[in-house]
DNA sequence: CGCGGCTTTGATGTTCATCAAGTAAAGTGG
DNA sequence: CCACTTTACTTGATGAACATCAAAGCCGCG
């Protein structure tokens, strides 16, 4: 991990507009005061479960996953999240501590800004809270429609579901390098990590995907959409 | 359906405590006096997918069901919700069209507050505002958590879980009626109808409960939460 | 009364988890 | 840098868990 001091600012942020638009010049000064910039490493923790909650977090650039362990050990991946998909919203408001933990997928620059600073700023400015509460529902309706989606679909589709995933969401490209492990992705869809690989065999074999160790290229996105819906 | 006039009145609600304490007073007359109440018998649906959001609502008595209709027909049932659970709180803000449907599966009432009023009351108090964000991440957290606890247990555990749910949660009592079909057991936490008969059926032979119709008396409550917790 | 939806049980088959075993890759300490 | 350990990846075989199909009884409702 590593701090950044006086690269950026708030007021130049290209992510300003989504989230302290409307806010006062003063205010807006002061969270640029009080904001600390990280950057983190693919494998580093932004923050563990059952970390005290004391900053309200902003993702700027980069990959992370939220993951959960489980009172059997195990692991379930909640979500993955890109900037702007405002994951610091995840229940900063009501609990002391975190229910999950946040780490880094690929490299990325989190800012960070006192949570009371940010409650001092909510109660006195409606506004911004109100948009607030716009972007915790999106975040979400987000999670649980994804959710929902995997649930219904068999082991196929929920393979197909999370390469398009990647393919559509977050690199907007038919090839790309998967920044999860096969266990991850078995964390993510529910399922086991032998099953992972087993599909995705089945689907180089089909022609459907091409496979070098992470790297991934989506041959027949068709098929995969199809297979992603039906099943 | 039926429309209640006068009968309440939010200075004197139950539970102004829990979202409108801190409103100002004149706040507090014009949700009373915009506030709409109505009473809604177990089937009748309160809102459906694809509705308008035009309110903010509030379940004062009652048990509702949200559920969303999947694009190949089926339903998933999302959660169950009591009274303080804030359901309207999700996606109220941020969606124009309701994502889910809620129906009531008991006798239920509902407060209904014009949504421009409550966001122009956000934009103007923020210290409202803050609550409504604690309160909105609760919701997002308690059925986010029971979803992670559902998907990691195997059959019999989810019945055994479902079991204890309306045990502790909903009726405090070992001996209650079940507010749902076996159909909406299924939904609620991702299985066929036929086996949610088959496992209620295998814990009434191991005499764990006792099932007449809707009825269900738990007499094994440790065993139940040993088969939740180990399965 | 007949229809459709809910409930129940049994039989059957598929899907998926588990176990096992081996290779490859990556981190660790001398 | 190499031996060593650990972790990730891969494939196959097996069985258990679960979905599906089928059939029949039940209940409420028009």
């Amino acid at each position: 991990m590593k701090l950044i001091r006086d690269i950026n600012d708030c007021k130049t942020c290209a992510y300003k507009s989504y989230l302290f638009s409307n806010l006062q010049p003063e205010d807006l000064s002061r969270v640029n005061i009080s904001r600390i910039e990280k950057e983190f490493l693919p494998g580093e923790h932004i923050v563990r479960q059952g970390d005290k909650i004391a900053s309200f977090m902003y993702l700027r650039k980069g990959l992370l996953k939220l993951s959960r362990e489980m009172e059997d050990g195990k692991n379930q991946i909640i979500s993955i999240a890109r900037p702007l998909d405002f994951i610091g919203l995840l229940s900063v408001f009501s609990e002391s501590y975190y229910h999950f933990s946040i780490t880094a997928i690929e490299n990325s620059t989190l800012c960070f800004i006192d949570l009371s600073l940010m409650k001092e700023i909510i109660r006195k400015d409606g506004i911004f809270a109100l948009k607030l509460l716009e972007n915790m529902s999106n975040v979400n309706e987000m999670i649980m429609s994804s959710w929902l989606s995997i649930n219904e679909k068999n082991l196929r589709g929920r393979i197909a579901y999370i390469l398009l995933f990647f393919c559509n969401e977050i690199y907007h490209t038919e090839e790309y390098s998967l920044p999860v492990s096969r266990k991850e992705i078995a964390e993510l869809i529910h399922m086991r990590t032998e099953n992972v690989i087993r599909i995705l065999s089945e689907f180089r074999k089909d022609k459907i995907i091409e496979i070098e160790g992470k790297l991934i290229r989506v041959l027949e996105k068709d098929k995969l959409q199809q297979i992603a819906d039906f099943g």
